[in-house]
DNA sequence: TTGCTATGTAAGTGCTTACTTACATTTACC
DNA sequence: GGTAAATGTAAGTAAGCACTTACATAGCAA
């Protein structure tokens, strides 16, 4: 009796991957069982209904990522190359999490509560992080005054919706050289604006 | 027989909320046809199958807003005033088909060429006017040299996903006053930076 | 009246689903 | 080898689903 269980893990796999795919509704408990490797009564000793399959998943997959590290290690860098640095870093976070992130947006209405706190986890905890990083630029005397609040939401949801585009919608891959180049052009218009200097 | 169908109309927006609200597998056709007042026969008599009443029902509630008429609108207004009335309109327009963006978010798995043709002409169109504007807007000398593409895209990003942070994640109204606040403090950074300004 | 059209009620078909029961088989460990 | 836990096979249950069939009704037009 291993304390890994490695069948429940497999299911728990096999239910990521078949609920990002489908939806809640769409896999069945038998397609699970059987992208899994093992029978479908074994899914039901394991984890009882369907739903408490669903929410065991979306607890393991749900884990924050080390935010107060890499705080420590971008907390001295000049803003230009720290926002560099957290923006490829959410990227990766978020791609390498693409069917979690799936789910949060296509079950969201089917269960709210539980949806909504993982999605508050992995995509708003970044945001927060973001503020305080930038707090602290600002008060090195690198930023202007404004409302750090804002503008670290605004640069985490561009990043997000990029992501969203790129990868849910179009359905495409984005590489380590993409992502760089993608962050790059954002953190430029981010930190400098569009407008021409002189007419502000 | 009136040429205007007033039973399939109500049948159509009964799709967009049920199916809206739980899903194409969620929403029954028993419900559709009890939340529009008539008896599921009706419903496949008129539609033949559930996925044709689908399709039909997103063919009606997607259709392109007058682009061209905004671009004409905001032509002349500088940059600041031309951003916040696209960004107010374009926030406008989000929230008045929630429903049908969430559907988009959440079936985009189950019909991904509809789904996905009907999110381009709902969310990207605004992006490439946004462009066209940008690029009207260096001409006149009011921005800098940059990627016009890019910065059109980073500033619809932000707007919606933060129209999806606000509407359906967290599951709130917009009314315009916070919409216009948002869209201000947004074209705000958007247009000068978070940079002081003697550092770039 | 006689039709025609739109709609309704009621019953049912065939399929799929989540989930169960009964029993056999494997695996691991003493 | 013996025991117990984990897993399998097979069959089935009750419910719900999209969709159908048969037949009745109501309104409107010739």
């Amino acid at each position: 009796m291993p304390r890994y269980d490695e069948t429940r893990e497999k299911l728990l796999e096999a239910t990521l991957e078949l609920i990002s795919e489908k939806g809640y509704l769409g896999a069945t408990t038998r397609e699970i069982a059987a992208l899994a490797g093992v029978s479908e009564l074994t899914l039901f000793r394991k984890f009882g209904k369907k739903e408490l399959l669903f929410e065991e998943m979306l607890k393991k997959y749900t884990f924050l990522p080390r935010l107060k590290d890499l705080l420590d290690e971008i907390g001295d860098m000049h803003v230009k190359e720290g926002l560099n640095t957290i923006g490829v870093r959410f990227l990766q976070y978020l791609h390498q999490r693409r069917p979690l992130v799936r789910i949060l947006l296509s079950e969201i209405s089917h269960y709210p509560e539980i949806v909504r706190s993982t999605h508050s986890q992995v995509i708003e905890n970044i945001g927060r992080m973001l503020e305080s990083y930038l707090q602290r630029c600002r008060n090195r005397g690198e930023l202007r005054a404004i409302d750090m609040n804002i503008a670290a939401f605004s640069f985490q949801r561009v990043l997000f919706a990029t992501f969203l585009n790129e990868t849910i919608i179009l359905g495409g891959e984005i590489d380590d050289e993409r992502m760089e180049f993608i962050v790059c052009e954002i953190v430029e218009i981010f930190l400098n604006g569009i407008a021409r200097k002189e007419e502000v």
